[in-house]
DNA sequence: GTAGGGTTAG
């Protein structure tokens, strides 16, 4: 009986012979005995089973003796759960068993610090610490959790030192960044000392610091190499976001016969997610590779085939990677379901998985919260934000803050965002350059150009995105001069201008009424973009320079696009050419039926030169194409929460009291000499008389001049494709003056500033 | 039984 259960136990294959082997014992009344509970347990930790399987056998032990707990403990050190070991170790001094030397290095290395220094004391007291895998442990826990001296100091003592030694002390020097004496201790040992792990050390140190050339120099100079010397190679290249360098060294890598592991193919497939865009083929050629060789793939395979699938568009077999997966998906593979649906736009497929997923991280709560962000849905971004602050499951880190500050700013809510602000302090957050740069987009965006620049002043470095954004938002608040000054300053600190840059600096000037310099700029450019020109078109034709702005569409090297000819449109409505507002309002039907705004504009030109029948011909055009026109909307931002107002509709809370308002106002207005028709305010001059109003836009608006004199101070934020018109521009002047006070109005990416009947951005005047 | 490599969010 006892040859046949030795014999089982030779032939484990996976979890499931496990099984029948414990229950073979459990039939003969053998699961008790300290011999085959520590056999069971060696097998778990080889086939890493399942946790609560590992303890169910341990606790069938009656006298668990010293072999069977360094087995459950070696088994719990590799596991996720090692703080388990280290709670069985003393449940095994509770019990008098005295742990020998050879416990001692698996516990130290699972242990963290405050642990390991107590276990340093104990070796101390037993007399283990001449023991070489004990004092190579003790060594590791100091170069791992510093101080790295007290590593150094071992070292030091050491008179009968291996290479395992030379090896620790030199990561111990990686891990602290002390790149000189790692590289002086590598130099110290003989050329006969070095094994393959001091090479591949030393590959893994320049790789992490991004010096990628030596990295590079060890690797060819390795006298041999192992997969883990190539996935240490290969991982360099992929986390300094060089892709097409890490695909390259893999071919080379199968060119010359090395067989990649579980780690090689998690480096390279995740590195095909970021070329997934740019290099489809490439991916292609690299994913029939991995059928080829058709080997079983762990859950890190598993998990970065997912996200590459889901990159690649193919949702479909994401999912099906997914629901494979069965009950061993863990966290990240949640999360790369997750932010596939939400990167998609399937916000409800992936907040359905949000709420299902049995335990939610950091990762989780940014990716759901980045998927509402960059899909327009601000609001929900912000309130989802406001959970997780609340829920305390997991803490936000720079990511969340990067998608908070960026749905703040698309909203304009200044309060909001300086709450977003308050937060860091809170949480302890620390921000890198793209967190400040976000941080510059949100108070740009949210009218205080002031605190954008503040930011950007404060920051001890600064990259080309936070000169672009700063740019941008200068452009938008119409301070043309300070943008191109800005561009001067950006060359002297050694950053050089891309399109980015060209297309805030040109728009910056368009909207400064600055027609030289951005010309002159323009010419600067080395090979002008179509964006570019569409900016020229812009600057001439608000300047009135429409025949030239013509001249220059004839001379473009390349195609025209819409924005080309949104911006003709645009001029010819502002100067009241009707010819060539037809002429481009034809190009753009072709090119976008379906944009409302061409209509709206073209419209427009007509009414401004009395023809009323061509209008209705555009309406009726707009009707017969089927042509959605977007409804005119506006919000506020009071007290730290968003109110939205759609044209005609009544139904918010605040609607009446809003309405009452306003009613109070025309009476002031009214009393101060001024027309107000339609909700609409204008001056009873006899040449602005003669202004076609708008309606919609002067309603919606009307509604937030209410909020404002109601004592509230904020952006008001007025829908995407929608321009303020001439009366609303006129009636914020005159409630800036009547209210003393600053209004600030943003109109898609423009800012309009209003005080004491002036509005700062000469746009369209 | 010591030392080297890996997945998800902007």
């Amino acid at each position: 009986m006892m040859s046949h259960l030795i014999n089982i136990s030779r032939k484990i294959r996976n979890v499931h012979d496990l099984r029948q082997l414990h229950a073979q014992l459990v039939h003969h009344s053998l699961h008790h005995h300290n011999h085959w509970v520590a056999l069971l347990l060696n097998h778990c930790t080889r086939l890493v089973a399942a946790s609560n399987y590992a303890s169910h056998i341990f606790e069938s032990a009656t006298y668990p003796n010293v072999y069977v707990f360094i087995c459950i403990i070696k088994y719990y050190s590799q596991s996720q759960t090692q703080s388990e070991a280290v709670s069985l170790f003393k449940h095994m001094q509770y019990n008098d068993i005295k742990p020998d030397a050879s416990l001692y290095p698996i516990l130290i290395k699972c242990a963290g610090k405050a642990c390991g220094v107590l276990f340093h004391s104990h070796v101390l007291k037993l007399g283990y610490v001449h023991d070489h895998y004990v004092r190579n442990a003790i060594m590791g826990m100091y170069a791992k959790y510093g101080p790295v001296h007290l590593a150094r100091k071992l070292f030091d003592e050491m008179h009968d030192r291996n290479v395992a030694d030379w090896n620790v002390i030199i990561s111990g020097y990686w891990k602290w960044g002390n790149e000189e004496e790692a590289s002086r201790i590598f130099h110290m040992m003989g050329e006969s000392q070095r094994n393959v792990i001091t090479w591949t050390t030393m590959v893994t140190g320049y790789a992490k610091s991004r010096n990628l050339k030596t990295a590079r120099m060890y690797f060819d100079n390795m006298p041999q190499r192992s997969v883990v010397s190539w996935n240490a190679m290969l991982s360099g290249y992929a986390q300094s976001g060089e892709p097409q360098a890490t695909i390259r060294l893999f071919n080379h890598m199968l060119n010359s016969g090395n067989e990649p592991d579980q780690t090689t193919w998690v480096t390279v497939i995740s590195s095909c997610s970021s070329l997934a865009d740019d290099d489809p083929s490439l991916v292609d050629l690299v994913l029939r590779k991995l059928e080829k060789v058709n080997f079983q793939s762990n859950y890190f395979v598993k998990t970065a085939l997912l996200d590459l699938q889901a990159k690649r568009g193919n949702l479909e077999a994401a999912r099906m990677i997914f629901d494979q997966l069965g009950v061993g998906k863990n966290s990240v593979t949640w999360n790369a379901m997750i932010s596939a649906y939400a990167r998609a736009g399937d916000l409800s497929v992936a907040r359905d998985l949000f709420n299902k997923m049995p335990e939610r991280n950091t990762v989780s709560w940014n990716s759901m919260i980045s998927g509402y962000a960059q899909n327009g849905e601000s609001l929900m971004a912000i309130k989802l934000f406001k959970e997780m602050i609340s829920s305390k499951d997991s803490k936000p880190n720079e990511v969340t803050m990067v998608s908070v500050f960026s749905a703040c700013g698309h909203l304009g809510a200044l309060d909001l965002g300086n709450w977003t602000v308050s937060t860091l302090n809170e949480n302890n957050i620390k921000l890198s350059i793209s967190g400040y740069n976000s941080l510059i987009f949100m108070y740009s965006r949210c009218g205080s150009i002031e605190d954008a620049t503040i930011i950007f002043q404060e920051m001890e470095t600064r990259d080309l995105v936070s000169y672009n954004t700063l740019i941008s938002g200068l452009a938008a608040h119409g301070h043309g001069m300070e943008g191109i000054k800005l561009m001067s300053k950006m060359k002297e600190d050694g950053i050089e201008p891309d399109r980015i840059t060209y297309i805030g600096i040109l728009t910056a000037c368009s909207h400064a009424g600055l027609l030289e310099e951005g010309q002159k700029v323009f010419q600067s450019i080395k090979v002008p973009d179509v964006d570019h020109y569409a900016c020229m078109i812009d600057m001439l034709g608000r300047a009135g320079k429409l025949e030239e702005a013509m001249k220059l569409i004839r001379s473009m090297p390349m195609e025209p696009h819409e924005g080309i000819y949104g911006s003709l449109l645009n001029a010819a409505c502002i100067h009241k050419r009707v010819e060539l507002g037809e002429l481009a309002a034809a190009k753009l039907f072709k090119v976008e039926p379906h944009n409302s705004g061409n209509y709206v504009l073209l419209s427009n030109i007509y009414a401004s030169a009395g023809r009323w029948k061509d209008v209705d011909k555009v309406w009726d055009t707009m009707r017969k194409q089927e042509v959605q026109k977007t409804t005119a909307w506006s919000w506020v931002e009071h007290k730290g929460e968003i109110h939205k107002f759609i044209v005609g509709d009544r139904s918010p809370k605040r609607s009446d009291d809003i309405y009452k308002l306003l009613a109070n106002i025309k009476v002031k207005l009214r009393r101060a000499g001024y027309v107000v028709d339609k909700s609409c305010v204008r001056r009873d001059v006899e040449e602005e008389e003669k202004e076609e109003i708008v309606g919609v836009h002067s309603e919606k608006l009307a509604i937030c001049f209410a909020l404002l004199v109601s004592d509230i101070g904020s952006v008001i934020r007025v829908g995407k494709n929608l321009r303020i018109c001439l009366d609303c521009h006129t009636s914020i002047k005159m409630i800036s003056k009547l209210e003393g006070r600053q209004i600030i109005v943003r109109d898609n990416n423009r800012f309009h500033c209003f005080s004491d009947g002036l509005c700062s951005c000469n746009d369209y005047w």
